[in-house]
DNA sequence: GTCACCAAGTGACCAATGGTCATATTTTGT
DNA sequence: ACAAAATATGACCATTGGTCACTTGGTGAC
């Protein structure tokens, strides 16, 4: 009798469709001026059923936030897969594949950007928390090996430090860009991903056989 | 008759008088859960007298920030003032500078990292906004002045954008940092510092002559 | 078929808080 | 001395995240 793995699928589905509506409201009002009646209307619940599957506004941020990790996963992973290129090739395409990201799905990257805003409201041992830093680590873990491969195939020296190397794009993706926000009309000449690719370019430099 | 001055300069010891309860009361507590009755008792004043120094709880908090950027620019304005090292020497610097005030200051490196969160529930036209456009302008401008003289010395290669790469460094400052909070235990053999550094020596080797 | 049970869902309700505004106090210029 | 202007007060309001006593409907035992 499958039903208690009936519900259990059931009530996946109705956390999906939750963070869904959530999703359409937040990305709508944006977060600050989206409440949770919104959020439950949207979903076609009441508000306290909104909280039998997510334990706070913040925590269901983080569950919007943990799909624009997977979404990046995806995309860096296919990016891994593919022998066509080398190690070195693939370096400015993880670059221009998050840029790609950032216009493909804005409200996400946005989404990625605010971790620290509503990560700090969140408990740690919440289930959503763990499995977004195992996201995080995956992510990371990817890039790492994207740089290894090119460290195998010749095309990246081998005294680089891949696990390293790649925290440091990371930090890349989610700095630089805020930082272009941040600036504004600092430099009104650049937009983001001038400055993103040229940092690119030097470290290629820095990095290739 | 200097009344309009006194008066001028009374309102802006208010005005920093507040700023200084607000940072005690929110690096306290938290920005989420200080009060702005917690900010009034502190500041011993009512709470409607805040909202004659400062639009929002937000526009308070922005207030904040852009301490931490003065504070930021008077550390690299000296490493720039400095004439006993090269620029490629100074680079490096600029990294273990930035890392000594995540140290020395965390609270306002918090709040410098918590830009999004509050810029965007302030309105543009705010005074405090903009001088805090201003104040990053300075320092990315700092930054690529730094760069220039290491041109200028022949330390660094003339090819480099100066501009571009300021941008870039900065984007580490506000990226790397957050980014090794994000991963919290994806990389437990590293600390935040180690990546930083180790970017900017790979930088070194793409940026000197 | 029926009935006790329990997970799922409801929405009135609460406490907390950012922000306002009529009123009060102090300072200024005359 | 006094009116006008600037500054400050704090009761008050609207909003909202979160709670909880209660309802609903499916489930499985008999």
């Amino acid at each position: 009798m499958g039903v208690v793995e009936r519900k259990e699928r059931e009530r996946e589905l109705r956390s999906e469709s939750i963070i869904d509506a959530a999703e359409r409201i937040f990305f709508d009002k944006g977060f600050e001026h989206a409440t949770m009646n919104d959020v439950a209307e949207e979903a076609e619940l009441s508000k306290g059923a909104l909280y039998l599957y997510f334990h706070s506004k913040n925590e269901l941020c983080m569950a919007i936030l943990q799909r624009s990790l997977l979404i990046l996963k995806g995309i860096f992973k296919s990016l891994k897969g593919n022998n066509n290129q080398t190690g070195i090739e693939k370096f400015p395409e993880l670059a221009s594949e998050f840029i790609n990201f950032t216009k493909q799905y804005p409200n996400h990257y946005n989404a990625l950007l605010s971790y620290r805003e509503h990560r700090e409201n969140c408990p740690v041992t919440g289930k959503i928390i763990k499995s977004t830093i195992e996201e995080n680590r995956n992510i990371n873990n990817i890039i790492s090996e994207i740089i290894r491969a090119g460290q195998i195939d010749k095309t990246i020296k081998t005294d680089i430090d891949a696990d390293k190397l790649s925290l440091a794009l990371w930090g890349n993706f989610t700095g630089i860009m805020p930082s272009s926000i941040l600036s504004e009309k600092v430099m009104p000449n650049f937009n983001p991903e001038d400055i993103i690719e040229y940092h690119f370019q030097l470290l290629i430099n820095a990095i290739r056989t």
